[in-house]
RNA sequence: GGGGCCGUAAGGUAACCUGGUAUCCUGCAUGCUUGGGGUGCAUGUUAUCUGAGUUCAAAUCUCGGCGGCCCCA
């Protein structure tokens, strides 16, 4: 493939299909198939992720997929939040159910009446749950396969302690794990934005959301961790016997990275115009062999390619493209599908002892002799994750820009989109209708404020009703 | 939530307006050819999303369903 990654709509489109990413396929809107290119790096995501987890103390679980109405509607936030966009169970076999039940659209409402039963004593807690699984919405908006989806892959965890204070220090260790994650391992840049009241989770007290930039300027939501406060527990009664003999309410958080959004968005920020640029340890295959045949000597090529393909499978996961197509052919078919190194073996390189290695991400070349093949290649993996790492921090730093009126705003919405920092009257609940107004002159909504970064206007005044601002906030369009 | 565009083979398309044998490219299969950045040739291979209506006749016109894309909110 060779698109313009400019134009970033067709961009994705196309690469979605030619690397073979998703089918689209299947006939039901909303639900997309994810093939095997794309599931491969999506369980090597989740088993990173999983990890971070646990090193953190949190146990794995499975929670049934179906959740009864009765439990849905315990809590009013949160059902009025996620009621427009459940898709329900009303019918089995033959028989109309008398109790009906919902495809968890998110697993508050299926695990907390078990918490409920689980907790007893302060010896409970903290309980750090998480699973890993699938959750469906009835969006309403354009769907966009991996971006927004009816049916998506995500991790959920939901934990529970004493008091306010775990609950806090829970949500600064989520926001390290998203670091750790998705910047660090996966070179994804976001902020953490703290959610304005208008637009917290359905039934939080706070909300917390790391949103990336895709190319084209749109802001994508990543995880997000919620201060869920008392307000779940009182409904489930999520209770624990205190020391000094009380009953007290146990305080929880839940924290949901989406996987198969994040996926979208590593192929989103490090792909080119080749097709997909993976960080080493995602890429399905690692290094690519490309025996060059001729006529003449072809069997000592391959012979040759098969010893290093097996010496260097020991440590890497390798490739030998043994085809019949023609050098160039191969070239673009593993760019198009993201193999990090690609080690070119032809007669020319067997009589000089050395192999023509490219890595994927600045198509460079370097000569590596065979015997230094299996060190130089793990080098070069690591100094790639560094600079894709690197190259999308640069990229997403100019993409955090200012404004202090509408046109401003409007006019950095409009060209080439971003972060956009305005003054702002108040991120309360009577904030929204600041909000509304921007959304209307702009496209752009308000993210939130930006967390851990003390930055307060001083002496400015509201982008939107020129009050006195209160705090700075972000506005982006957004997917 | 509002508006627009669209659905023909495995992928991309022509024919649709003006109803009458469904075009071409890619892929795939076989053979030859080529070979350090998408070789070339020959032969073969598969299609009108779905349901109803109009008509002697529907890919083409009308209506519904399903699905996709884009723009606006």
């Amino acid at each position: 493939m060779d698109i313009p990654k400019e134009n970033f709509s067709d961009w994705y489109n196309a690469v979605i299909k030619e690397a073979e990413l998703c089918d689209l396929r299947y006939n039901i809107k909303g639900f997309v198939v994810i093939m095997p290119n794309a599931a491969d790096v999506i369980s090597r995501m989740y088993r990173l992720y999983e990890d971070a987890l646990e090193r953190k103390g949190h146990r794995k679980s499975y929670f049934p997929a179906l959740i009864s109405e009765k439990n849905l509607e315990a809590e009013k936030e949160h059902v009025e939040g996620f009621a427009p966009e459940v898709f329900w169970v009303t019918k089995a076999g033959n028989n109309e159910l008398e109790e009906k039940m919902i495809m968890r659209p998110t697993s508050e409402t299926a695990m907390y009446p078990m918490y409920s039963l689980w907790i007893n004593g302060r010896c409970d807690l903290p309980l750090k749950i998480y699973q890993s699984c699938q959750v469906w919405r009835y969006e309403t908006k354009a769907t966009k396969p991996l971006i927004r989806g009816r049916e998506f892959y995500w991790i959920e965890a939901h934990n529970v302690f004493a008091d306010e204070a775990g609950v806090l220090a829970q949500v600064k260790e989520d926001m390290e794990t998203t670091e750790e994650m998705i910047h660090q391992s996966f070179g994804v840049p976001f902020i953490f934005f703290q959610r304005p009241q208008w637009d917290k989770f359905a039934g939080a007290v706070n909300t917390y959301a790391a949103d990336t930039m895709m190319p084209d300027g749109k802001a994508l939501q990543l995880p997000s961790t919620h201060n869920l406060g008392t307000n779940f527990a009182k409904v489930f009664n999520v209770k624990y016997m205190d020391d000094d003999g009380e009953e007290k309410l146990g305080w929880q958080t839940c924290y949901g990275p989406c996987i198969s959004r994040i996926f979208a968005a590593i192929v989103s920020i490090h792909g080119d115009n080749k097709g997909i640029i993976l960080p080493f340890h995602l890429a399905n295959v690692q290094v690519v062999i490309t025996p060059i045949l001729r006529k003449e000597g072809a069997d000592e090529v391959i012979s040759f390619a098969q010893t290093i393909t097996e010496q260097l499978s020991k440590k890497y996961k390798v490739v030998a493209d043994f085809t019949e197509n023609t050098p160039g052919f191969k070239y673009n078919f593993w760019e198009l599908n993201g193999a990090a190194i690609r080690v070119e073996i032809g007669a020319r390189d067997i009589e000089s002892r050395k192999a023509v290695v490219v890595r994927r991400d600045t198509r460079e070349k370097e000569f590596v002799p065979f015997e230094d093949l299996p060190k130089r290649i793990g080098e070069i993996g690591e100094e790639m994750n560094k600079s894709l790492r690197e190259k999308a921090d640069e990229w997403f730093a100019t993409m955090l820009k200012e404004a202090d009126t509408l046109e401003e705003l409007k006019s950095a919405v409009e060209n080439g989109g971003g972060f956009v920092k305005v003054p702002f009257c108040t991120d309360e609940l009577e904030g929204e209708s600041c909000a509304e107004k921007i959304k209307e002159e702009c496209a752009a909504n308000i993210r939130g404020s930006r967390y851990g970064v003390n930055e307060k206007p001083s002496g400015k005044k509201c982008i939107v009703c020129g009050k006195d601002a209160t705090t700075y906030q972000y506005a982006a369009r957004q997917y």
